[in-house]
DNA sequence: AGATCATGTAAAAGCCTTTTACATGAGCTG
DNA sequence: CAGCTCATGTAAAAGGCTTTTACATGATCT
């Protein structure tokens, strides 16, 4: 193991696993010195190539921010499916949750959710990066819809407006409280449970009560 | 008007108002050309300065950025300060007004905004940027204190909590949805309607009924 | 074994940042 | 007004990143 690479078994002039390496690269580098801090010159650098060479994987560098983003999207989209569990024990404690597993998210993949939201991608970069974005909201949506499925018709919204709300409230809290930002401060609890109070006057305004409705 | 700088009133060898002149370019960059499209370089350009020149009025390129974020929040803080309008006509419409005022700002100053939340300052750069952002969230605060103010005060809840939620809320659908972002999607409705209606549910959680207690 | 092609290197151009030494001239002081 | 001083500019240079181009290597297929 004295080639380079970071223990990758660097095997002469091919690398032979370098687009994979590139993207560990990246993620170390965002998560460790922010979405500004990474930079395609040192990925090559940790993965022992030339800068030339990470373009034979990647036309630029936001082609791979928009890689790590769509990867991004796809485990969001898992955790949050995970955490909805299919609305079980209950809608409310699955939405609940699910909150809980957005918060989680942000705070133990900073670099995933730093390209997810903040890297400022042009948005038709990558059809499949919408596509993964799209699978994430999916699961916020179906937990609305199976929420909203518990009131009446007369007095039911729109589900989808639910589901934005909701994603609206548990994405503001997690940029402004749960991560570093300009405006962060010091909050009276931890943003978890800021969510979770958020999102029970929430859905008691929808006429959804407290246990009542399970 | 033949030195250059834009129209600037370009006397000689000194600049006369550089400090100003590239806080406006920054502005046009940022606002043009999203966060990472400014460069030190080019508002020196612009400013029809050399490169070295901008080093004597900041530190260096996040100094601006901060000095940027601060006047943003200063504006937000007036503008938010103005739609609210110490509660009149009623709380109830007066923190709509607030919060419509937060989209408006978010959409007409884009520049000022991106340097408020999306520039990844280090925190400590500056301890007037933290003020001006406290002076801001403050309005919310005393929106949140008033409409709470209305409840009894058995089941009145932390007005800091109801302002948190407030803010999550309202900066979530600014950041998801009334402007660009790889999560960004086609609603079904207007962000200022979605952002009123979300309000309304949830201050409808709260026990404040729609108009019985304005 | 030899051809082919994906994947690497080297080198170079262009831009940005930041520093350093030097230049200018605005404003104070006598 | 003369001269000093200092804030504010310039020029030049070092160093880094991005991206392209021409060339090199060797994995794979026949």
């Amino acid at each position: 193991m004295s080639w380079s690479g970071h223990g990758r078994k660097r095997r002469g002039y091919h690398h032979g696993n370098l687009r994979e390496t590139l993207i560990a690269a990246a993620l170390d580098l965002i998560a460790e010195k922010g979405p500004a801090g990474f930079t395609f010159a040192e990925a090559a650098r940790w993965a022992g190539v030339s800068p030339g060479a990470p373009y034979r994987h990647f036309r630029d560098r936001d082609a791979l921010m928009a890689d790590v983003a769509r990867r991004g999207f796809e485990r969001f989209a898992a955790e949050l499916a995970r955490a909805w569990d299919e609305g079980r024990p209950d809608p409310f404690e699955a939405l609940q949750n699910t909150g809980r597993a957005y918060l989680a998210f942000s705070r133990t993949e900073p670099a995933y959710f730093t390209a997810m939201f903040e890297a400022q991608l042009p948005p038709d970069l990558d059809p499949e990066l919408a596509r993964a974005a799209d699978q994430a909201f999916a699961v916020v949506r179906k937990a609305s819809d199976a929420l909203c499925a518990r009131l009446p018709k007369e007095t039911r919204p729109p589900s989808l407006m639910v589901s934005l709300h909701v994603w609206a409230m548990a994405h503001g809290i997690a940029t402004l409280f749960a991560r570093g930002d300009a405006a962060r401060r010091a909050l009276p609890m931890p943003p978890e449970d800021l969510l979770e109070a958020g999102l029970l006057v929430y859905l008691g305004g929808l006429g959804l009560g407290g246990d009542q409705n399970r």
